[in-house]
RNA sequence: GGAGGGGUUCCCGAGUGGCCAAAGGGAUCAGACUGUAAAUCUGACGGCUCAGCCUUCGGUGGUUCGAAUCCACCUCCCUCCA
């Protein structure tokens, strides 16, 4: 294979969809260094996991030596993709855009190399542009065409409001490649639409249409549903190290190649070694407690990525107790409470009821004694270490 | 503005007068098992002073021995027409 054969493995790796292969081989081919384009909207500063999947894919362009340009839809913020879920999205202000992109910028150094990516705003551009040229870009597409976007459709087709400017959308997104002479745009393959407007503009402008890169939607912990926040199956990159290490070990052993596809920066072959590994009998927790170092050790350091490892086998092997459970102090009446109500209290439950169903199942303990009579009264003046399941511990003292 | 359809426990979704704290699925939690917080199996899954009691099916008020189920009004959502 030649290195530029080799490149190209690599940069087709996790991706879904490129158009048009045979058009980035070439413009690989030339040798010169390519500009590399991804747009980001400055609305949800908290990243996740999932985002970071084309984060990686640009890193591994910077690396191969091509330039970067690490685009922040501050204009195009103003107003909002149209993805239909809230039918008109409300604009963000100035100085809510600025103040995310600054988060931004902080959480995607983690992986990107500042020194070599040029960050851009798109306002730059598009505050030149003017009305008239507004309307000169608007001129360049017709309502048709747009209606093919699949949200605008089913948005159109069930009734809902399209409001007009939502049609800029990707036209401006479509112009920013034309201002940048952008060779490749990376998306998420619900960015179709406007990635392959890029390559129209470009083309009517005489430019050279960038290739588009597609990239799947990362799935989350559940591996069915994309990974995001509200559905609340994500992985923070602000998570803290034994958060993450538990999330990435709770994840299906399916679904952790898919993760070392997307997630990880070990090269291929090496992932295909595991694959072989285990395929011969070695346990897949063990290549799953390997994704979760390199992860933590990406986000955190490779001491936060030990610790939570350490952590781990202690907790869960050993069976030992967290080092850093709860304390609190409950004030008692009477002298004595119900074990239903202290573990209430304690937060370790969220109702009395469920306390009395887990010490039916078994599921409590104090000081490591499993609790069998769902009307144990506990004294005050005692303190003791009260465990619901295996994973919530709190060290109460009764007053 | 007119016509029709619908709001059920975290989500989806059954249920058209008693057998309904309400099917089924999902999510979640627990137990077992496994050198995984994986997979699998089992169970739980409104609240409480918990082997008993209390409060739920958009809201209010009715009918009835008895209502998620029937009636009236209100409210919110959706579809079609203008």
């Amino acid at each position: 294979m030649t290195d530029i054969q080799k490149a190209f493995a690599e940069i087709k790796r996790g991706a879904e969809e490129i158009l048009l292969e045979d058009e980035l081989l070439e413009k690989l081919k030339t040798g010169k260094p390519l500009k590399i384009k991804a747009g980001f909207d400055p609305t949800a500063p908290d990243l996740h996991l999932g985002h970071t999947v084309l984060i990686n894919k640009l890193r591994q362009f910077q690396q191969l030596g091509h330039e970067v340009i690490f685009l922040i839809g501050d204009f195009t913020g103003m107003i909002g993709d149209p993805t239909g879920k809230n039918v008109t999205r409300k604009a963000l202000t100035q100085d809510d855009v600025l103040a995310n992109a600054q988060t931004y910028k902080e959480q995607v150094f983690k992986i990107l190399d500042p020194a070599k990516t040029r960050v851009e705003f798109n306002s730059t551009w598009m505050d030149k542009l003017g009305a008239a040229g507004m309307l000169k870009l608007a001129a360049r597409q017709t309502v048709a065409r747009m209606m093919e976007r699949d949200d605008f459709k089913k948005r159109f087709k069930e009734g809902q409001s399209i409001a007009i400017h939502e049609f800029m959308y990707p036209l401006v997104q479509g112009w920013d490649s034309v201002a940048l002479e952008a060779d490749v745009e990376l998306g998420g393959t619900d960015q179709k639409f406007n990635l392959l407007m890029g390559r129209e503009l470009q083309k009517s402008e005489g430019q050279r249409p960038q290739t588009v890169l597609m990239m799947p939607l990362l799935e989350g912990l559940d591996g069915v549903q994309k990974m995001s926040k509200s559905l609340n199956n994500y992985i923070g990159i602000t998570d803290s190290p034994t958060e993450m290490f538990g999330k990435v070990m709770s994840i299906s052993d399916d679904l952790m190649w898919r993760y070392y596809d997307l997630l990880s920066f070990k090269a291929l072959d090496v992932i295909t070694g595991y694959k072989t590994q285990v395929e011969q009998g070695a346990n897949p927790r063990d290549i799953k407690i390997e994704l979760a170092k390199e992860l933590i050790a990406r986000f955190h350091d490779q001491q936060a990525a030990d610790a939570a490892h350490q952590e781990f086998i202690n907790r869960f092997q050993k069976g030992a107790m967290p080092d850093d459970i709860p304390e609190l102090d409950i004030t008692v009446e009477n002298g004595e409470i119900a074990i239903g109500n202290l573990l209430k209290e304690a937060g370790l439950v969220a109702s009395t009821s469920e306390a009395m169903r887990m010490v039916k199942q078994g599921a409590v303990k104090i000081d490591g004694a499993k609790v069998t009579d769902n009307k144990l009264s506990c004294m005050a003046g005692t303190t003791a270490i009260y465990q619901v399941g295996k994973r919530k511990f709190a060290k109460v003292s009764l007053k």
